[in-house]
DNA sequence: CACAAGCGAGAGCACTGCTCTTGCTTTCGG
DNA sequence: CCGAAAGCAAGAGCAGTGCTCTCGCTTGTG
């Protein structure tokens, strides 16, 4: 079925993803506030409301491009652990933050797209959650294949993080301790939280560039968990 | 001088007040995007163009918003540090972190304001840079002001980053080592990371509430800097 | 071959930020 | 005290936006 297709099929397609590849550029070059349907509709020639057959709203075009941007960022983190098959786990580690980091770095309003402010009043639709989940796998499994030094010993986790932790490993990480899981987490929002506030400026000033804040961020990590 | 001010200046500066009070109504109620100039004059009563003698651009508008934000946001910081200046250096900082979670919980558009992506080809002007200032120097406070406990050796920082610490201690936090300086710097982006992270609804799904992540959290920077 | 579905284009609506001009009011110097 | 100057509000208008609806044309299918 998927092999013979109308000609109006394959005309759809293609058309589809032009509108997305428009978009995605005037998306890097000035930022989703700034992406306008009607100029993606210029830029291809055609006319706005022809648009709508192809996107619902300029808020599904922007959800093609989260998508996208998780994808793409997903498949850069995946791509360090293939570089880095033969490695120890720290090096694999250090892989995966400098190709988030890289990836960001390059595509900084697409980063902004998926974990800056969330467009208003919108929810990520499912089609998103699987994607979004790809980096956090990688980290997690990297922690989860490599054999843990010991750590000095932590403060109890409060009320009901042991649950929630015991209930996250079963689900994702099996196996994995409940405490190097809440590590992971706590290494993964330090990962997101050092790039966004590198690539909107946040850093006092002290950190430019922030390449070393970041290398030693990622053995710190590294370090807490045991790697 | 400023004693005695024409009606004139009296009611710029009232109208002022209003205007801002109005934008920040509409910011909290739909977020920044869907801040609108004219709605604002349209509460108002007044015509959208008088609205430029006030406030010379939407953006102009906006960073004084950020600028409160951020100002309101020092303030609870502070107040948190006031509240507790009998405590341990622990207690503190505990205060401090929960203090800036619950406000950015109940202003989560002003927060994404100032900490969320930047409005496109917005450059922060001088006057934002003081009050951005604010939380992170009362994180340092505590930390300058603490005996700090010996902390486990770590690996030494790579490339220029024990310049760059040492510069940034010279100028914000006089006589502070420059590990803990570091890692009052990788906790500030925790605090600044988790917070956006829950904000955003990143958080895998599993943490909700994320009460006790965040505590954990707290208490895992502490005890890293030696608090 | 006819009919239905898919498609592109144009006009149009309600909205936006912003500018410019036109009068009115307040302030201030001579 | 009064006239010029500065400050001000309002309206019209421009260029742009997302989105809808209707109109013919093209394509696919019974």
């Amino acid at each position: 079925m998927p092999a013979i297709r109308t000609a109006r099929e394959r005309a759809r397609e293609e058309l589809t993803r032009e509108i997305k590849q428009e978009a995605r550029r005037q998306l890097a070059a000035s930022g989703a506030q700034q992406l306008s349907l009607r100029a993606v509709a210029r830029e291809l020639g055609m006319a706005s409301s022809a648009l709508y057959r192809y996107f619902a709203s300029r808020d599904e075009l922007l959800t093609a491009l989260i998508i996208d941007a998780y994808t793409e960022l997903g498949d850069a983190a995946d791509q360090a652990l293939a570089a880095t098959e033969d490695g120890t786990p720290r090096e694999r580690w250090r892989a995966v933050w400098h190709a988030a980091r890289d990836w960001a770095r390059a595509n900084p309003h697409e980063y902004g797209l998926v974990f800056g402010t969330p467009i208003p009043g919108y929810a990520a639709p499912q089609a998103t959650i699987e994607p979004a989940g790809r980096l956090p796998l990688a980290l997690l499994g990297i922690v989860r294949e490599a054999p843990l030094r010991a750590t000095p010993t932590a403060p109890a986790p409060p009320g009901d993080l042991p649950g929630q932790l015991t209930a996250l490993a079963a689900a994702m990480a099996p196996g994995l301790p409940p405490l190097a899981l809440a590590r992971a987490v706590s290494a993964w929002v330090q990962l997101i939280g050092l790039i966004g506030v590198e690539l909107h400026g946040h850093l006092v000033g002290g950190f430019e560039p922030a390449d070393d804040l970041f290398a030693w961020t990622a053995e710190q990590t590294a370090e807490a968990i045991g790697l």
